[in-house]
DNA sequence: CGCGACTTTGACAGATGTCAAGGCTTGTGG
DNA sequence: CCACAAGCCTTGACATCTGTCAAAGTCGCG
């Protein structure tokens, strides 16, 4: 059950390189972790509230949430993951998850053991930093979303939301200069921008009628980047955040 | 100027054996960190957007928030910090500065190199771990208040600010069995919650009314505590997060 | 074929924002 | 000490945004 797969922990080590830098053998050893592949259909929790978990979860497609629940069940997506992203990375140190994880299209994954994770923190004091550095960059990002939430309308937040995960997916090579693929559904919009399903549909309407994108096929087709990432604000500094080399 | 504060470094050795397991020689490690003190009065940044830093900001007295802006000058507050926060431990590791830091009371701070920092985590990989894991509570929380701002009407935000105020204060001794001091503006409430000036003063004025809470002379009175964590649907649990001993 | 979930739309309700005004506190300078 | 300005608190009236409810159409799937 348990291999090795390089080529899959290669997309989770591009992800490092983008803003920590490892020598030869620490690349290598990433490449070498020990892990499982595992199937999600779309809308299925891998990891449930509250479980303790002893491994972490390696996007290698699709794309995943993680979300809060009220107790009349309003749910609010808090973090997206795509490929490459180690969803739960930080389960590392906290393995308490204190929010589910959720496959939002069909995923794929790949199951770290954080005994391996944490024997690699324990021999290359460059990965553990590496590691603590891509938690601090998720928390940068959730906190620009509830700057988004808290300040923004619909229609902005919506457009961030776009702007930001046509970057991001541009980066990993899924999507072109014009779309991506975008398999999901208003109500998960919906609880990825703080709206109901029925305002998401509203919006997208405006913004369609705007000739700035259409949502339409499970794709996005962006029409008008910059009227797009005016209406949003859009910043990308947050995401890139090129390397910091000041400790290495 | 640079000195030695065994007393101020307690604040935060405190914090830190909340969720982490340090031997002796590692606390008094921490214990002995150099820094020096500062000042702040509140409403001014001490550390700018996007500035570059060299030292962490320990805050020793008074309250400390994180925020971001919008395009049009409108705030958001991402993170509340008091004594014994490291507000930016994480610059240690990604040193620009995405979000300014402010002073809403006064502050008394204390700044500590982030050479010392690092040198420490090259020391003791448990101490590195240990400032790993304050970060991702860091990002539990952020996330809790995006799961509020997204899904919870203005007055439920309210009485989980409050909750949430009360017991953290509660931990470091602010504070009685029935209230605390908050000397805080009512924009600066609406900062925190994404809501606007006025209506926080409508809101106050609605729990009042009901007999949960009063704010009056910088003080929050709790009346119902009970009725308060019930609106709030307030979990504790996303706080306290005991110590994880699994890898020490 | 029929079910279920999603999409789209309209009408309406409720929550929150905006604007405006008066009273209050606080700090500053004369 | 007083006058004044600035910012805060409080309130009301109104506008706007977003949620709620309902219905019909669409789509995929067993």
């Amino acid at each position: 059950m348990v291999d090795r797969n390089p080529e899959q922990m290669q997309l989770f080590l591009d992800k490092l390189l983008r803003h920590s830098l490892l020598s030869d053998e620490e690349q290598q050893a990433i490449l070498d972790l020990p892990g499982f592949e595992q199937k999600v259909s779309a809308g299925v929790d891998f990891v449930g509230m509250g479980e303790r978990v002893d491994h972490a979860c390696l996007i290698v497609a699709g794309l995943a949430g993680r979300f809060g629940q009220t107790d009349t069940g309003d749910r609010q997506i808090v973090e997206l993951h795509i490929p490459g992203d180690m969803a739960d990375l930080h389960s590392v140190v906290v393995p308490d998850s204190a929010m589910p994880l959720q496959a939002i299209e069909d995923v794929a994954l790949r199951k770290i053991p954080h005994s391996a994770l944490y024997g690699l923190c324990d021999r290359f004091p460059a990965v553990a930093r590496s590691f603590w550095r891509d938690g601090i960059i998720d928390l940068h990002m959730v906190a620009q979303t509830l700057v988004s939430l808290g300040r923004r309308r619909a229609d902005a937040r919506l457009a961030c939301l776009i702007c930001e995960l046509f970057l991001r997916f541009a980066r990993i090579g899924r999507g072109d200069e014009r779309g991506f693929e975008f398999k999901v559904t208003q109500p998960q919009i919906a609880d990825m921008l703080g709206l109901t399903p029925v305002h998401v549909n509203r919006t997208l309407r405006v913004l369609r009628e705007d000739g700035l994108l259409i949502l339409k096929d499970s794709r996005v087709e962006i029409l008008d980047w910059d009227g797009l990432a005016e209406l949003a604000e859009f910043d990308p500094a947050y995401l890139q955040l090129d390397r910091v080399d000041l400790h290495g």
